[in-house]
RNA sequence: GCCCCCAUAGCUCAGUGGCAGAGCGCGUUCUUGGUAAGAACGAGGUCAUGAGUUCAACUCUCAUUGGGGGCUCCA
């Protein structure tokens, strides 16, 4: 445990440290406001975050809004009181006497290894904690008390609710500006509003939440991306696959889903007198195909890929636009390898992970490598054999990562890839993970070169993960201004007047016999403003069709960006925008 | 699932215990134009659903459904 801060001035610290105990100081300032309003307050735990600071507190009574701008005035008067801040090593006989009416308190000095518990104060206020603070409450910086949430004591969703008050907090009244700014500008590329904006998805709210309707646009982006995808897995060495949505629970059952996911799964559907499920995963199906017949070595590894579509009863509560849905298409993989191709083929998928990502410009890829939990199936020896050519994998790519020890799976370790949406929340994407669990139950086999029957090693992978969540997290990624091989419409052709609609046919017709996505836009309104409408929906390229161009044969080329490319020959134009769209499409491999 | 908030036109949102509103979008007509909004007129609503309080409920209360922010979960 840290012991006082007060021996650190502030010229020392750097600015990340000097945040930190800015935000932490603001949290306790927190916790003494909401003590002054509630003196029967329960104050429990209050740290910083990434843009501030939190405490979470049980109250007699539900929170305002009003009481957060009430709270933020009390905090104020704390901060111009500029109380020094002071902490010390105290027993925890004395913490307890301190913090007799509060149990958080108390269960938290319980759980303390030391002999001896962190005691900060300032003015009335004292807190239970391990340091890290401003020299004064003068020092904390330019905050605003932000949102209130509900959070479970210690995150366990058996103990109480708390109530949590959420704060922003920066070195300068600027810096919080300006993220309170970004942050508004970020809620703009929100793709559920997007989506509604340009006319990508929608999700019928009457008819099933978490359900994902694709409208004509969107599934346009899709279909580019699944093309892009298949063509990269023929390539890859994989063989696609279809297999069924639904399969008879004694599926199930030998896969051991009935027993551990029966909470993820739909309810069954009698038919014939049996009970069938829908998929909540591909794996079994895939190994269907694997066992269907006897197998050699030599036929190893096997790649079955498929873009399977599984549905997963999720909570109601953790339902979120495309990011986390009830119905979903994986692009899902499963290897099956001999021990020895086993480091090849996890390079490979990693490798293919960056590719595909590296085709869509995602920058600052992390890994998290999640290793062996307590309850496992499998021998040791696999486990570590598995998890090595994981690591491994992943330094030889040279990705950073952490490591979640004992976060795998219980039938295998895996690397999870995040990416992040434009509210800063991280998704988890690709995702490669070993199976020590199917291949037992469903007894695979191969037979080896010594003639023997062995069990492979089975990898389940996926790059995007779900398509719905990446393309989601794609649009954000865009802002909805997609490149132009990935826009649903990738020209609006713009005639200036009636007369000009002739010429724009024409311009158009070349352009659609090059396989170029457009509309010409015949509405009767002004040039201006049949931009702004291509303008808004992101639309790459609007060519203008007048007198002069018709005269040459030509459009004059607008971007989205704003810029004027003046007049193009229309044989040229076509030819500019299919080298555009194949240097888009070849980002890959 | 849990805590809090929310639900009014296709969208974004005002509004009131006593006749339902705006902007955008949509339709019609006029306008035929040169790089982000031409004009006029018009159509759109069981104010999410169900119960309750009231002479009277879109408005207050409760429940349900759905949405949002978190928490938990995501073998």
């Amino acid at each position: 445990m840290a012991d006082s801060n007060t021996s650190l001035h502030f010229g020392e610290l750097n600015s990340d440290e000097q945040l930190f105990r800015m935000r932490h100081s603001a949290a306790h300032i927190l916790a003494e406001a909401v003590l002054e309003m509630f003196p029967d307050a329960k104050y429990a735990i209050g740290p910083p975050v990434d843009d501030g600071f939190y405490y979470d507190f049980e109250l007699p009574r539900s929170l305002t809004p009003e009481d957060l701008d009430a709270l933020q005035t009390r905090m104020t008067q704390s901060v111009s009181a500029n109380l020094s801040i002071s902490g010390e090593q105290i027993s925890k006989e004395s913490a307890r006497e301190i913090f007799i009416n509060q149990p958080y308190k108390l269960e938290l000095i319980d759980d303390i290894e030391d002999d001896t518990v962190g005691h900060f104060r300032h003015g009335e206020f004292q807190d239970l904690c391990r340091g890290g603070h401003t020299e004064t409450t003068g020092q904390v910086g330019a905050f605003k008390l932000d949102r209130i949430a509900g959070a479970y004591w210690r995150g366990n969703e058996n103990n109480t609710m708390l109530q949590r008050i959420y704060g922003l907090l920066f070195t300068t009244q600027d810096e919080l500006d300006e993220y309170q700014e970004l942050r508004e500008q970020a809620r703009q590329n929100d793709h559920r509003r997007l989506g509604r904006e340009l006319d990508l998805f929608s999700t019928q709210e009457d008819y099933g939440p978490g359900l994902i309707y694709w409208h004509p646009k969107g599934a346009r982006l899709r279909i580019e991306i699944e093309d892009a995808w298949k063509k990269a897995h023929t390539e890859g060495g994989y063989d696609l696959v279809f297999t069924p949505h639904i399969g008879r629970s004694t599926l199930w059952e030998t896969s051991g889903h009935l027993d551990f996911f029966a909470e993820g799964m739909f309810s069954a559907m009698d038919v014939d007198g049996d009970d069938y499920y829908l998929k909540p995963m591909n794996c079994p199906f895939h190994i269907q195909i694997y066992k269907n017949t006897l197998r050699s070595y030599r036929e190893l590894p096997m790649r079955l890929a498929e873009l399977g579509t599984v549905y997963r009863y999720e909570r109601s509560g953790v339902l979120h636009g495309m990011l986390r849905v009830r119905g979903f298409t994986q692009d899902d993989a499963h290897i099956i390898c001999t021990p020895e191709q086993l480091d090849d083929e996890v390079d490979g998928v990693v490798n293919f992970v960056l590719e595909l990502l590296g085709l869509f410009n995602f920058q600052n890829v992390s890994a998290t490598l999640s290793t062996r939990p307590e309850k496992a199936v499998g021998d040791s020896a696999q486990w570590d054999r598995a998890e090595a050519a994981l690591k491994d994998a992943i330094e030889r790519a040279g990705l950073t990562y952490e490591v979640e020890a004992g976060g795998g799976a219980f039938y295998g370790p895996k690397i999870d890839f995040h990416l992040t949406d434009t509210l800063g929340r991280k998704w988890q994407c690709s995702t490669v993970q070993f199976d020590f669990n199917l291949p037992e139950r469903f007894d695979m086999s191969y037979v080896g070169e010594d003639g023997e029957s062995h069990r492979p090693f089975m990898v389940h992978r996926a790059l995007f993960g779900s398509i719905e969540r990446f393309i989601g997290i794609l649009i954000e990624h865009y802002g909805g201004a997609f490149p132009l091989w990935l826009a649903p419409v990738q020209a609006s052709i713009i005639p200036i007047a009636d007369r000009h609609l002739e010429h724009a046919e024409a311009v158009a017709n070349k352009l659609k016999q090059a396989g170029i996505r457009l509309t010409i836009d015949t509405a009767k309104e002004r040039m201006g403003n049949k931009i702004r409408r291509a303008q808004l929906q992101k639309v790459p390229y609007m060519l203008i069709i007048g007198d002069r161009e018709a005269e040459a044969d030509a459009a004059s080329v607008r971007t989205r960006s704003g810029e004027d490319l003046g007049e193009i020959v229309t044989d040229n134009l076509v030819e500019k925008l299919i080298t555009e769209i194949r240097s888009g499409q070849q980002n890959i491999v």
